[in-house]
DNA sequence: TCCATATTTCTATTATCATGGAAATGAATA
DNA sequence: TATTCATTTCCATGATAATAGAAATATGGA
C-alpha cells in the first residue's frame, strides 16, 4: 500500500457515519447488505448514505455486488489488512516487539 | 475504544504529513524524536509541525517526554492497537476468519 | 539575570468536506 | 413499453481543516 491509498482509507473511516457503516459491514462479513437496508437501519437519507458509500468505495474499503434490483455492499478485507500492515510497517526498527499482522478473511490469512 | 476516540485517531492519521510523522515514530519506537529534528527531516515549518503534533497528541496517538530543552515525541502503541481492535471487532459475526489482533509493544503483546 | 535555542500559540487566508431535498438513472416485472 | 422501486447524481448551503509568518513562551547555560 502506498501513502495516498492509506490516506484515502483513513479519511474515509474518519467519519461517524462511514465508520459505523464500515463496522456493520465488517461484522456482517462476505454476504453484505443492500444500500436501502443500511439507510433504514442507520436512519439516514438515501442521498447521504450514497455519498458516504461512494467515499468508502473510492477508498476501496467496500465491494459491491448487484443482485436483482439491490446493490449489496460488503467490507473489503484486503484493503483493511493492507492498511493495518502499512501503519505497523517496520515497527520499532524491526526489533522484536510482539507485532503480528492482521488478516480478516480466510484467503489472505497466514494464521 | 469508543467511536469518538476512533474517529479522532483516524482523522489524525488521514493526512499526509501526520501519517508520515506517525510512521516515523512507529519505526523509531520507544525512544522517540525531538520536534525540531522531525521538522528538519520532513522539511516543514515549526509552526506547521507543531500543529500536526498537537492533532496527533489530541488523538492520543503520540506520547511526549521532556528532556532538557527537547520534547521527544513517540508513538502511542496502546492507542494504535486499540484502534485496530476497534476496526476488526466482531469480524464476520465471530465466525472463524483468520483474524488476529495486533500488538505493537511488549507490554500489551499476547504473542 | 541575560541570552540562545526549542517549541507552541496566534492569526488570517484558503481550501475542502457534509448535508439532504429534488431530479435523474437503472433494473425487473407485467 | 409503462410502471415501480432501489440507488445515485446534482446542487446550494453551512461547517471544518490546513498553512505558515510573526509573536509568545519555556528551558538551560553563560
Amino acid at each position: 500500500m502506498e501513502i495516498n491509498a492509506a490516506i484515502k482509507a483513513l479519511a474515509a473511516l474518519a467519519h461517524e457515519t462511514r465508520l459505523t457503516i464500515f463496522r456493520v459491514l465488517v461484522q456482517v462479513g462476505e454476504s453484505g447488505v443492500p444500500a436501502g437496508q443500511l439507510a433504514k437501519e442507520l436512519g439516514i437519507p438515501n442521498a447521504t448514505l450514497s455519498f458516504h458509500l461512494k467515499e468508502l468505495a473510492h477508498a476501496e474499503l467496500v465491494i459491491t455486488r448487484q443482485e436483482s434490483r439491490f446493490i449489496y455492499y460488503s467490507a473489503n478485507f484486503a484493503t483493511m489488512n493492507a492498511l493495518m500492515g502499512y501503519l505497523t510497517e517496520n515497527c520499532c526498527s524491526g526489533m522484536p516487539c510482539g507485532i503480528v499482522e492482521v488478516y480478516c478473511d480466510e484467503k489472505t490469512a497466514k494464521y
